[in-house]
This record gives structure tokens, sequence and C-alpha cells, in this order.
RNA sequence: CGCGGGGUAGAGCAGUUGGUAGCUCGUCGGGCUCAUAACCCGGAGGCCGGAGGUUCAAGUCCUCCCUCCGCAACCA
């Protein structure tokens, strides 16, 4: 009998940057699954990687003086590690600068071109570097890039483009003939009116840097983001076949399940990705799932606001099973959820230490004390022990069905359902009670049994969530190594075995103090600049830094983050804006001394000339004033 | 009329296809002493942001409004 096939992806991450713990929530979140279906019984492939192509990276990789490759192999070791730690079940790891991987992207850019489906074209548009994407003049806001709202360059360029557009009905009877291929809902229809809205053809090529896959027909070229990116969930597994190459993986596994992904790339997965796919005349993925963001202080994670929660730090402190328990429990998938210090130590303190830790320890306890240590066999059964068996042969098929709509948190919630019921199941029988009369030992014998049972059904439903919680647990019961998901469908499969109480699962934490200890860890963190790309002195000379006062200052009429101020710099009074209104009123601004950037090129901002600009420092979540006592006009060098 | 996400007990959140409003923490009272000052029981605490509408029935569906939060418009 073979078993049957799951496929799961998480992202490929840009390592760009170190991953934060939103990351670590999504991959988090895919080995859960993993796992769950392979103690489940399916044949599972679970594929994350890196995607490491791109201006970005070419441009980091300079100014840090080193080779792309040299720079992203840095990164994804760092990766690796963090995986490593965090116990991350993955079967592949690709990363877009394998060799398994660029040779089938140049395959399938050739499939695609020899389907007809990629043209040439002279083209010319707006290039926003941050986003590597072209704009059409429409889709410019303001002149900006509409995603990032960098300045865009006019480039022109030839460039290969994909007839994206010539699968937009397509792709509209996709999420409407089969809307699982896309959930949440919400996701979904957002995508169903952007398609509406008409879809462009999609620019492939770039030819303004190197780093990146070379067009096959077309050597100048190279392939940007999209079509390299998306296309390791097949390249991963063989696809397309090359030479003699094995294809089982491909044939055995896709269509993919499931591809689990941020809700801020769900566009590229659920339009661009199976667009491709049909001209290539692949079958789809069964689902691509949106999941949503988790949010500091309420707003979203990024390396410049200084609020990204390093998983690390957390795994030190709490392990690794705590924080994977906290990521799973507390948020729902699909919805945005907030992180606090606070939060994540509530459940670890409650759930973990408070009902499951001491959940085993008593019982462990007890059975060594009651009985040798040895788990009793169960001699009777009344009410309260039918009531538990009951739920706890059952909770397996809750967690199934709460996991097949990855509902993590409801999943879990079904788990510790149970252990409550084990808690409540002591205090109702009062073991301790019958220990003292040696005519209930049938009767204390089967409170123990029961309790072991329960237990063991425990280790095996928390394994996909924390498999090492489940061996420690596994091991005080003095139970086998090896679970089974059937198993936890069955009672009474304990007797005779040996416990042996350990030290506690999960320590009780001293919320407050740990509260204190995270912020103080929080605060130290080492900042490790990213400096721009080095410059000569001749550079920096070409910036004229000049003191000036502000000697008046008042709201932008038609901008509600700037201010306008008139600022003298000797003899001269300019007006410049500033993006400062959140942090300082029009009368704060007066009378103080700042440096200026004075030979910037005068711009208008929202219909108000501004002739340089002020500088100021980062500190916190506020800005500080560049100042000087120095007379106004004077150089700054 | 920019896009998106929210407003449910003191706090943080769930609420599947409409059918008695739930969970955790906190709080008050009680129980227990096997256990990690843990565990168990009970109580108080909600006009489910507002107003209309559909319906036998609305937290849930429809319309409008108020309000909070991201992002963008606008950080030279």
């Amino acid at each position: 009998m073979t078993k049957e096939k799951y496929y799961i992806t998480t992202p490929i991450y840009y390592p760009s940057d170190n991953l934060h713990i939103g990351h670590t929530y999504c991959t988090v979140m895919a080995d859960a699954m993993a796992r769950f279906k392979r103690l489940e019984g399916y044949d599972v492939m679970f594929l994350t990687g890196t995607d490491e192509h791109g201006q970005k990276i070419q441009k980091k990789a300079d100014a840090a003086g080193a080779t792309p490759q040299a720079y992203v192999d840095h990164i994804v070791d760092g990766i690796k590690k963090l995986w490593e730690t965090m116990e991350i079940s993955y079967d592949d790891f690709i990363r877009t600068t394998d060799e398994r991987h660029t040779k089938r992207v140049q395959e399938i850019f050739k499939k695609i071109y020899d389907n007809g489906d990629i043209y040439k074209s002279d083209y010319e548009g707006w290039y926003c570097t941050p986003c590597e994407a072209f704009w059409t003049d429409v889709q410019l806001v303001d002149g900006k890039c509409p995603d990032c709202g960098a300045v865009v360059e006019k480039a022109r360029e030839e460039a290969y483009f994909f007839k994206l557009s010539k699968y937009q009905d397509r792709l509209l009877e996709l999420f409407e003939k089969t809307p699982e291929f896309l959930e949440p809902d919400s996701r979904r229809n957002e995508m169903i009116s952007f398609v509406k809205q008409g879809l462009e053809d999609l620019c492939i090529s770039r030819t303004s840097f190197d780093w990146g896959i070379p067009v096959p027909i077309d050597e100048k070229h190279v392939i940007y983001v999209w079509l390299d990116a998306l296309s390791n969930y097949v390249t991963a597994l063989g696809y397309p076949v090359i030479d003699d190459e094995s294809s089982d993986k491909y044939e055995k596994y896709w269509p993919c399940d499931v591809h689990l992904v941020g809700k801020e790339i769900v566009r590229f997965h659920s339009i661009i990705w199976p667009a491709m796919l049909m001209s290539m005349d692949v079958p789809l993925p069964k689902k691509v799932l949106g999941h949503g963001w988790i949010l500091l202080d309420g707003g979203k994670m990024s390396k410049s606001r200084g609020n990204v929660v390093d998983p690390v730090k957390l795994i030190d402190r709490y392990g690794v099973d705590a924080l994977k328990y906290f990521l799973l429990r507390e948020y729902t998938f699909g919805q945005d959820g907030n992180f606090t210090n606070e939060l994540m130590l509530n459940r670890m303190n409650f759930d973990l230490a408070n009902d499951l830790g001491n959940l085993l320890s008593r019982t462990v306890s007890m059975i060594e004390k009651y009985n040798d240590g040895i788990i009793p066999n169960a001699k009777e059964a009344n009410e309260p022990d039918d009531e538990l068996k009951e739920m706890a042969v059952t909770t397996a098929a809750r967690v199934s069905a709460q996991m097949e709509k990855f509902s993590f948190s409801m999943a879990l919630e079904e788990i510790w359902t149970l252990i409550r019921r084990t808690n409540k199941y002591i205090d109702e029988t009062m073991p301790w009670a019958l220990a003292k009369d040696e005519a209930s030992k049938p009767k204390l014998d089967t409170v123990l049994h029961n309790l072991a049972e329960s237990l063991r059904i425990v280790s095996i439903l928390i394994y996909p969530f924390m498999h090492t919680t489940s061996a420690k647990m596994r091991e005080q019961l003095g139970l086998g190594k090896d679970v089974a998901w059937e198993d936890a469908k069955r009672f009474d499969l304990t007797a005779g075995e040996k416990v042996k109480k350990g030290e506690a699962i999960f320590p009780r934490l001293d919320i407050e103090k740990e509260i204190e200890e995270l912020e103080k860890l929080g605060e130290p963190k080492e900042k490790i600049p990213e400096y721009k790309q080095e410059i000569g002195i001749e550079d920096f000379d070409k910036v004229d830094l000049r003191m000036g006062k502000i000697i008046d200052c008042k709201k932008h009429p038609k901008a509600d983050k700037l201010l306008v101020s008139q600022v003298k710099i000797g003899g001269e009074v300019r007006q410049i804006v500033s993006g400062v209104a959140e942090y300082y009123e029009p009368a704060d601004m007066i009378g103080k001394n700042v440096v200026v950037v004075a030979n910037l090129k005068p711009v208008k901002l929202r219909g108000e000339m501004s002739q340089g600009m002020l500088l100021f420092a980062d500190n916190a979540d506020r800005l500080e004033f560049v100042t000087s006592a120095a007379e106004s006009g004077n150089r700054v060098r």
C-alpha cells in the first residue's frame, strides 16, 4: 500500500536581512502541519528555501565588499542554523542559486517562450529599484512607486514579457469554480477584484543588473524575481526533467497541496504562479493559504522601527517548544495578531507550566508514591472514568478536523480541553484519599492508570507541535519513543510501565520579572549598522551642509506629516519642508539651530516649495535635532 | 468616496453554514493538599461600536454612519 502524499511549502525567504519572528511564525506553522501529516501516515514533502537573486542583494553585497554569492552564502547559513534551532523538519531546502534550480528556471523560461507566452519588447517605463518593478504611468501614484513610495526612474530597455493578461479569464474562473484554491475568503475576494481591474503583461527580465539567472535565449538579460522565485516549488522536485535526471519526486508530489504564504505575497502565488503553470500546462497547486502578520505594538514589524523580535533570544530563554506553542496557539490563521512579551509569557505559564507541566508532575508523583512507580491496570470504570476516557479517545479526531482547516489554535485548544479535563479528574477522584484506605486500592489503580493513559494520549497529540516535550513526557511516563497517531484513539495501552519523575518540563515563570528581563534584553541590542555604499571624499564634498536657524514655522496646509519652516542661513531666508509634524509642533521648531543640506535641488512638496533639507537623528521613536551653537550660515564639515 | 484590518465582560481574544454569547487572564467566594504557590468548583461582570433593514430568529446577512489602527497620499 502506498502512502498518500502531502506536499507543503513555505515561501522562499529573501536573505537580505536576518529573519524575524514573522518568518518563524510561517515556518513553524508549516512544520507543525508537516509533522502532523507525517504522524497521520502521509508521505510528506516539506519544502523551504531562499530567494537569493536580485538587485537588492547585489547592492548589499557590493556595499559589504563581498561577491553576491559569498554574501548570500553567509546569510543562508544563518537561516539554516535558525531552522535547526527551531527544529524545523523540512525535507528539502532550495536556494535559487542552486544549479538544480537555475538550469530548470531556464528550461521553464524556454517552455513558456515556446508556447508563445513570452515576447520581447522595447520597453520604456518607470522602474522602482527597491521593488524591482516596472510601473506604467497609470500605475504610478504621484510619480512614485505605488508599492513602496520610492522615487522611480524612467528606464528604457529591452525586456521580455510574460503574457499574464492572456490568463485573466482562466484565473477568474479558477477563483470562482474552485474557491478552495485561495483562502481565506477575504484574500480571494481581494484577488478577484484585482484581476477584474485587468492584468498587465509582466516584465520578467532585466538588463540593468546581472545577479540572476541568464535568460537562456538572450544572455544580456537576467530573469527576475517572479519566474525565478516562484519556480522553486517545482524545480525542487526536479521539474522540468533534464536529461536523465530523476523526476520521481515531481511525479510523486506535484501538484502541491499547500503553498503557505504571507498575505503580502498572496498576489504572486495566486495570480502569477498559476498563470505560469497554465502556460506550461502543468497542474496547479491545490491551495494557496495566506496567513496574517504578527504585529508589534499594533504596527508592522520592521527593522527601521527597531522592533523586530529576535526568535533566538526567546528560544534561549524559554525553549523551542514554548515559543512554538505560543505562536501556534495565540494567533488565528489568516488574521493579524499582536505580539507582546506578556501575552507570550502568559501562555507559557498558564497553559504549559500550570496545566500541562503540573499535570504530568502530579501524575508521576502519585504513581511513584502510591504504586511504586508502576502504572497499574484499570480495575473498574465509573462515571468520571468513562467520561475521561470518552474525551481522551475522541480528541484526536477533533484535532484532525481543526488541522484540516489550518486552525492550529483550535487544534491546541482541543488538546488543552483534554488536559484540563484530566486535571479535573484528579480532583473528582481524589487519589490521595483513596490511598489512605487499602480497600479502595482497585479504585486508586484505576485512577492512576487512567491518568497515565490520558497523558500518553496527550503526548501523541502534542507531538506535531512540540515533539521534544512529547518525548520528555513519554520518558517520564516510561513509554517508548515511537509515536503513532492511531494510538491516540485507543485507551488502555499502558500497564506495568515504570514512571520516572524528571525535571519540570515547563518551569513556572515569574512573569513580571521576565518582562523586565526581556525589556533589558531588547535594549542593549548591539546595533550592527548597515552602512551605505562607500563614497569618496569628492562625493561627500558635493553636499553643502550649513547651520541654519528656524525663524518661523507652520503646519503644511495640505499635508499632516509636514511642517514648513523659514530657515535663516546667514543672510538668506529659505523655506524648507520637513516630515516631522508627528514629532514637533511648529512652536517647538522656532528658534532652533539646525543643520541644513543647503545645496539640495528645490522641489515642491504637496504644493509648498522646499529649498533644502533639515537634518534629524533617529532616536527611539522620535527625531532629534541635529544642532550646534555655531553661527547661522556657517559650514558644517 | 484611496487600499486594507479592527471595534464582543476590567485586559487579551474565539465565535464555523443566522438558532440560549464563549475561552484565557484578572476579580470575588469556596474546595483540595497529589502537584511547578500549581489544581478543581461556583459567582459577579456584555444593549456583541451606532442606526436602520431582511428574518419566526442577527454578534453573524444587507445599507448607512461613528471610531481606532496599518499603508499610501506627504517625510528632500
